[in-house]
DNA sequence: AATGACCACAACCGCACTTTA
DNA sequence: CTAAAGTGCGGTTGTGGTCAT
């Protein structure tokens, strides 16, 4: 089926946006709220297409954004968050009150994305050095760098929960609800299980970005009722998938 | 001081999902 | 029910700033 572009591109500014644009923008978006990406910037008269007006005000004017640098605790959590939900960046934005999609996005590919390949080489390194001094052919299951146990990002929106066999027993989740804004919501969140930091299972430190040993439930789908985490029980919890 | 390499981040693009007529 | 419009998302690119040579 064919579809119209989004916008026409002649006579259309691209790039930078300007001071006065971003004014015009505010000021029209105060007054009618936010919506109706396509027409706005003609009722707002502004040379630019819709799409890029909605990234302009989501990704930087909205009042509510939070501007600086990305703290400890919120580095940390991006970092389970991602390792949960993988590259699903506006679900990771939305634990994070004040920070955009994007800027989730373009921290994690300049800066954690780094940090955590590098750990896993290391890693790789001290597993292999280990493995030539007690080596047992069953060692050898190796999964691809970086794979990790989430959902493939840009999947669709899930909508419903799946488990492997060996989650048979869980009670199913409630049916999920999608809001307008796309975010997906579980009502029941029991069957992920926190463990406590220290436990046998558990990372043994919340700032150590080697949580590798809990890739379990690789073949899982599931929705997460993010809205129901909050910073402190992330920071001290690690996830595993119910067996 | 000039310039090339690298980094950070804003913005763009295309696809997929949702809503509407 | 279906097609088209509207919207959201994630990947990628472009550009300005900083650092190293």
């Amino acid at each position: 089926m064919g579809r119209s572009p989004c916008c026409a591109k002649e006579g259309l500014n691209r790039g930078a946006w300007t001071a006065t644009e971003d004014k015009i923008l505010t000021d029209y978006i105060k007054v009618h709220g936010e919506g109706r990406w396509r027409n706005l910037p003609k009722k707002a008269g502004l040379k630019r297409c819709g799409k890029s007006c909605r990234l302009r005000w989501l990704n930087y004017l909205r009042p509510d954004i939070k501007r600086g640098n990305i703290s400890h605790d919120e580095e940390e959590l991006i970092v389970r968050l991602h390792k949960l939900l993988g590259n699903r960046w506006s679900l990771i934005a939305g634990r994070l009150p004040g920070r955009t999609d994007n800027e989730i996005k373009n921290y994690w590919n300049t800066n954690l994305g780094k940090k955590v390949h590098d750990h896993h080489k290391k890693k790789e390194k001290m597993k292999k050095s280990k493995a030539s001094l007690v080596m047992t052919p069953k060692m050898e299951i190796t999964r691809p760098e970086n794979e990790s146990n989430v959902v493939k990002s840009k999947a669709m929106k899930c909508s419903k929960v799946f488990f492997g066999p060996q989650t048979q027993n869980i009670e199913p989740i409630d049916t999920t609800t999608v809001t307008a804004a796309g975010q997906s919501m579980v009502q029941n969140t029991s069957n992920f299980t926190p463990i406590p930091s220290g436990s046998p299972n558990g990372a043994s430190s919340s700032t150590d970005l080697d949580h590798d040993q809990e890739d379990h439930g690789s073949d899982f789908m599931m929705n997460v009722n993010m809205g129901e985490f909050c910073l402190s029980d992330l920071l001290n919890a690690d996830f595993i998938m119910p067996k």
